[in-house]
DNA sequence: GCCGTTTTCGGCCCGACTGTTTTCAGTCG
């Protein structure tokens, strides 16, 4: 079993502990190995025992389980826990408002074990007369459930990438001759896929049964000579069509989509006397092929510039790629720097001179060191003291590393009343000052409108933080009226943050896109909390290219010194000193 | 369950919000 594997069957553990109502140090012990094992960059498979139990948070018990689950791919402790409970019971903790006691409770007391055995109980006002419960908790129920529902059947891109990886690279191994790559909704860096479309440009006959015996397979959905479908664990469906080399271009461009700009193509090709499928692009008095071995040809034989995939939405791409105004999309190289992360001073897993190092190892000319500030006490948040005794560490730090330069920055909370959670004189000592928004989430619109605009603005503030609070196929983002803070934003020179976490991804493509419209800058972060976190920043391009973004768009890809004068606090004018 | 010992047991980040209460329990971050 892989890290993420094991990683899962940890966390499932700590919340089935929770369940039981066992010690809360115990359910945090499993929550922290889960998180360790998920994010360390190498296989813990092939960590001696040693080395695993040297992990901190990782025990003569927790490191018997993982050996345990790397050798066998099972654990005894996580399936007599599961005896205990039905599995479908952990659907029930996915629903915002449920917890550990609110799950105990339906189960003891209505035998509530599934999503549906929920919606019907509050439906027929079943649980209003549980303790602690009333009418008004029964509806937040019903809305939690009809939120979760448009969720299910949907992966975040991160997740999809990793699997679609796994995937090619087991066919691969095999088919040296043929090409495998993603297409679909994962090639255009949709924010989540509904499933995983592959597809194979050759002639090997081995491919299809390879690929529906490939180990994580569940369920075998269908299986034909150029196109299988199979269901992988975790709920993943994966499809996989072979196309001959003549037609490589034409089939990638049309399993690559979206459906709207496919259909946009095609109209446009019609209106020149051209049929454009999935096998190539043909005139249609005669059926001559005219295009079809690689995508640029078919655009090129359509008056089209090329068209990367993430603008593929019928946005207006076709128009402009017909009038050579096609952006020139960000790019992962452009970026000098990162200006979020976090270290063990709050809630990060390493120290400050590790994520310098691995920020370093990845490219990066420059990191913002961004720790929490004491609002989150969970995250042993900073107050003025801790945060200016962290900054002079961090430009301790910085000045003995080579390569890299750190900037000592806070991501400061802003409190419900929109004020922020330090004091001025202290955040203008700091190079950075990210605002955002961690409590009170249910605020109506007019007053987390309110509070952000306030924020935005306080002259220290520099860069808005994960803007719309939302997670992925989990939360639904905070009521706010997005343009009104754009247009503030605009005036003030505040930056709005792109986050690259896969369950973020916030602003997201469209709100990105609005902001770039309004001549706000973005600026790609990856709110790193272990050396690992720094890969995530292509997600955050991705994004961005959906966007439209430029280089110039984003501040990050500016040289240091650039990007420290393009901070509001260094413009001619800034209040802050 | 981990850790660090004052070496074998006690401590392990907490504060705000909500819906239910009438002083609190549960959730969230």
């Amino acid at each position: 079993m892989d890290n993420l594997g094991i990683a899962r069957v940890f966390t499932d553990i700590g919340d089935l502990l929770e369940i039981k109502d066992a010690n809360p140090f115990k359910v945090r012990a499993y929550r922290n190995a889960a998180d360790i094992v998920g994010h360390m960059a190498e296989r813990i498979a092939d960590l001696t025992d040693a080395e695993v139990r040297a992990l901190p948070g990782i025990g003569k018990d927790l490191s018997a389980k993982i050996r345990e689950l790397s050798d066998t791919g099972a654990l005894a402790y996580y399936d007599e826990l599961r005896q205990e409970f039905p599995p479908t019971i952990l659907d029930l903790l996915r629903l915002q408002g449920v917890g550990p006691k609110t799950v105990a409770v339906l189960y003891a007391e209505r035998g509530i074990a599934t999503l549906d055995d929920l919606e019907t109980a509050a439906t027929e006002g079943r649980l209003r007369t549980l303790k602690g419960m009333g009418p008004k908790k029964e509806r937040l129920l019903l809305r939690a459930l009809a939120e979760h529902r448009t969720r299910v059947g949907r992966h975040l891109i991160g997740h999809a990438d990793d699997v679609a990886t796994r995937v090619i690279d087991y066919l691969r191994a095999d088919a040296t001759d043929t090409t495998i790559v993603a297409v679909g909704s994962l090639r255009r860096g949709c924010e989540t896929c509904g499933d995983i479309d592959l597809l194979a440009i050759g002639t090997n006959d081995q491919l299809m049964s390879r690929f529906t015996s490939f180990p994580g397979v569940e369920r075998v959905l269908g299986q034909g000579p150029t196109k299988s479908s199979v269901l992988l664990q975790g709920d993943v469906q994966a499809d996989l069509r072979l196309v001959p080399d003549e037609s490589a271009g034409a089939a990638t461009q049309y399993f690559t989509g979206s459906k709207a700009h496919n259909i946009a193509v095609r109209d446009l090709a019609l209106q020149r006397g051209l049929r454009l499928n999935e096998y190539g692009l043909f005139r249609v008095a005669d059926d001559h092929p005219v295009a079809g071995a690689s995508e640029a040809e078919i655009y090129a034989a359509l008056g089209l510039a090329y068209v990367p995939p993430e603008l593929r939405e019928n946005r207006g791409e076709i128009r402009a790629a017909a009038d050579g105004a096609l952006p020139r999309l960000i790019e992962r190289t452009d970026l000098k720097g990162d200006l979020h992360s976090h270290t063990t001073a709050t809630d990060g897993h390493a120290d400050v001179e590790t994520m310098a190092r691995a920020a370093r190892d990845t490219g990066l000319e420059y990191l913002a060191i961004t720790d929490h500030s004491q609002a989150l006490a969970m995250a042993n948040g900073l107050d003025e003291h801790r945060a200016l005794a962290h900054a002079r560490h961090i430009r301790e730090v910085s000045a003995r590393l080579d390569g890299i330069t750190l900037l000592a920055g806070i991501e400061c909370d802003i409190r419900p009343d929109g004020t922020l959670d330090l004091a001025e004189d202290c955040l203008a000592e700091l190079d950075l000052v990210i605002a955002s928004v961690h409590s009170a989430f249910g605020q109506a619109e007019a007053q987390m409108t309110d509070r952000i605009l306030r924020a935005i603005a306080s002259p220290v503030v520099d860069v808005v933080g994960h803007p719309t609070g939302r997670l992925l196929l989990r939360r639904d983002p905070y009521k706010l009226d997005i343009e009104q803070v754009l247009d503030a934003a605009a005036r003030a020179g505040v930056a709005m943050e792109i986050n690259s976490q896969v369950d973020r991804l916030d602003l997201s493509d469209i709100h990105a896109r609005l902001a770039r419209a309004r001549g706000v800058k973005l600026v790609i972060s990856t709110d790193a909390h272990a050396p690992a976190g720094f890969d995530l920043l292509r997600w955050g391009v991705m994004v961005a290219r959906r966007a439209w973004a430029e280089p110039d768009d984003v501040l990050n890809t500016r040289p240091l010194e650039a990007f420290q004068a393009s901070l509001r606090r260094h413009r001619k004018g800034a209040s802050a000193t």
